[in-house]
DNA sequence: GTCTATAGCCTGATAGAC
DNA sequence: GTCTATCAGGCTATAGAC
């Protein structure tokens, strides 16, 4: 097999890997296995089990600046772009219940690991947030774009991370009708520009 | 030394490092170390990792327990309770930043993990929902006082694990005061009864 | 109740044949 | 580019002396 092939299908495993078991309970083993390769040859592609990391959260850097273009492609207005965002809680309940959220939970992890890859994992964060706000500031909302992406996701992050805790589907559902209509709120300007709850 | 003490400070290393590492990276030699005993002699007070868990868990309950106990003797009104949970976020501020919320960050390991102890440790959330719900229901809102209380959940989740990821200090201040002045709505009854945000 | 010694396994990582 | 064989070191856990 060629080996960008290989290396890319390495990289697939460990981001699946590391979304479902976490980064430091993911062995070589367990990825070599998914491919079907012998650990040996593992190092042939990658030196370090840190080098890995570094190519799930570049992996997962390229296909989150694919789907945001995604929306910005397919829906008119920012309105509606925001609300795919928040809509990720729905599409992905399933996984989301079981393993939290991809972004938050990585970023949990290595926060507690003390790894250098922290402030990368970070950035995935950072991409959602600039788009967010640039949304925002599309609906008019120039003075407070970044803070009410910040509220967005504070919320998407909380309503996930008590979806993996405690498992109930009506309170997804209840939080993003919520988030639905403050979203409203905002695109027809009857929300105050500060304190956005 | 008694074997009670002894336990009792193994149980308190673990839970200190179960929180700033977690519990997959904490080693039995990490603990022994903290409290200055050999590993060997571990087996003696802990028969296994998943018993030292079971423990911390079940003194986090206690010390939250004994939390919400004291918020209640201390703080007149539901409202100045609540509000003594919001502002936890600025009180730990530092470790929050740094290791995230105690709760959240566990549960979402255990639930990676797959571990029998991920029921266990989602009681703590829920202590805190019947608590806040209790403290809404006094407010006057009985019909949606668990909805409310999830709602505050939610929030401190969400800045919680922003706060750890990106490190911003206003981030997590402007949060609280917006939290603020939405209790201060509930409590006054300008607030509407569906929709919290 | 605490220790040392050790078993047995899995880990990340390397060397070298093919 | 993939393999097998192997290393050193860490892990959980046990046995047995004191």
């Amino acid at each position: 097999m060629a080996a960008t092939d290989t290396r890319r299908q390495i990289v697939e495993a460990a981001d699946r890997r590391f979304y479902e078991q976490g980064f430091e309970a993911t062995s070589f083993a367990d990825i070599a296995a998914d491919v079907g390769l012998s650990r040996g040859n593992f190092y042939y592609h990658f030196k370090a089990k840190d080098e890995i990391l570094d190519a799930v959260i570049a992996l997962r850097l390229d296909n989150t600046k694919a789907m945001l273009e995604g929306w910005e492609a397919e829906a008119a207005t920012p309105r509606e772009r925001i609300g795919r965002f928040v809509h990720i809680l729905i599409a992905n309940q399933t996984t989301i219940m079981a393993f939290g959220c991809p972004v938050g939970t990585l970023s949990n992890e290595l926060a507690k690991l003390d790894h250098v890859a922290r402030r990368d994992a970070a950035e995935l964060f950072i991409l959602f947030r600039r788009w967010l706000a640039r949304q925002f500031a599309e609906l008019g909302r120039t003075a407070d774009a970044d803070e009410l992406a910040m509220h967005v996701l504070m919320h998407s992050q909380g309503v996930a991370t008590l979806a993996a805790a405690l498992g109930e589907e009506d309170f997804v559902r209840r939080e993003v009708e919520a988030m639905d209509a403050w979203l409203d709120a905002i695109a027809a300007g009857t929300e105050p520009a500060s304190s956005p709850d």
